[in-house]
DNA sequence: TCAAAACCAAGTAAATTACTTGGTAATTTA
DNA sequence: TAAATTACCAAGTAATTTACTTGGTTTTGA
């Protein structure tokens, strides 16, 4: 388990997917990138790496972006984070076992059963834990109205 | 919350003063370094950061070393991770939460709500739950003696 | 055919992590 | 009292990771 802003990055963009999953168009990276003030190819990165793990697909050509491709409600949390941030060395021995003559360190053993409690608790939450809720719903409906709007202002002005 | 190798460092060393919390006998940062195979360097900062937190403290010279300032039991992993990680921004708009005009961006509120979940979760482990089990106090044991022996080894035989 | 999008690769810049060096101050023990 | 041992401190460097940049190619809808 490992969490840095790249996993904070992946997640919002995953509520984003989610949020427009039930409208029928697509997510562009340039709507997220817009969104999180980001660049598209960071962005890009982070994709390559959500697709790989099977959270998201691509559809290329206009009118493409991408969207989740699973239900939400089989997204996990730690589906996401670690897609993007992958697993952190748990020891300086990696996985040997054998660091401090031979025996196991206690201290690391101790750091992985706490890491099993950590991942499993963001494997318990759902991206539709967080992302499903009448409030967030309605939040989103004004706030994708208005994002639209600026996009619109923004091809108008930089185009 | 943000979690990394720092963190996690931070975390394996106060379990080695946890361990040694029931002997008289303080924990040096040499004998971490070797533990955890870091420089003793390295973790003087990570301790400077867990004592300005009040989480341990230091006795100087010969015998010296350090020891918890608190008992493990009120002693929280969320306190350990983010007295040496820091609280990462959580968002880009820093708390102003104005960003997209003037509006709060929804995917980093659901963001906080996960943060906090989390945050909350890491603080009702306590140093204690996973330091106090029959089986690690018992491996604990072999493990100091097995250290010490290393320890005497590597002083005769590099000073 | 053109424009919009994903997809790809090989970089650079900035930030963070981990270490290095070279100290000073407090405390125990010989 | 001197020497050894430890915490404590500061100002760096090296390595790694994060985030971005540039300059492409492919696919696809209008």
């Amino acid at each position: 388990m490992k969490l840095t802003t790249k996993g904070r990055y992946a997640v919002t963009a995953m509520m984003d997917l989610a949020l427009h999953q039930g409208s029928s168009r697509r997510v562009t990276l340039k709507s997220i990138a817009q969104h999180q003030m980001l660049s598209v190819a960071y962005l890009e990165h982070l994709f390559a790496r959500l697709k790989a793990k099977n959270l998201v697909k691509g559809v290329r050509g206009p009118g493409g972006g991408y969207s989740l491709s699973r239900p939400a409600d089989e997204i996990s949390i730690f589906e996401i984070i670690n897609a993007v941030d992958e697993t952190v060395d748990i020891t300086r021995c990696k996985g040997r076992k054998d660091c401090q003559d031979g025996e196991v360190c206690l201290t690391h053993e101790l750091w992985t059963d706490l890491s099993v409690k950590m991942s499993d608790f963001l494997h318990e939450i759902k991206l539709s834990d967080i992302v499903d809720s009448p409030r967030v719903r309605e939040v989103a409906e004004r706030q994708s109205n208005r994002c639209r709007d600026v996009q619109q202002i923004q091809h108008v002005m930089f185009n």
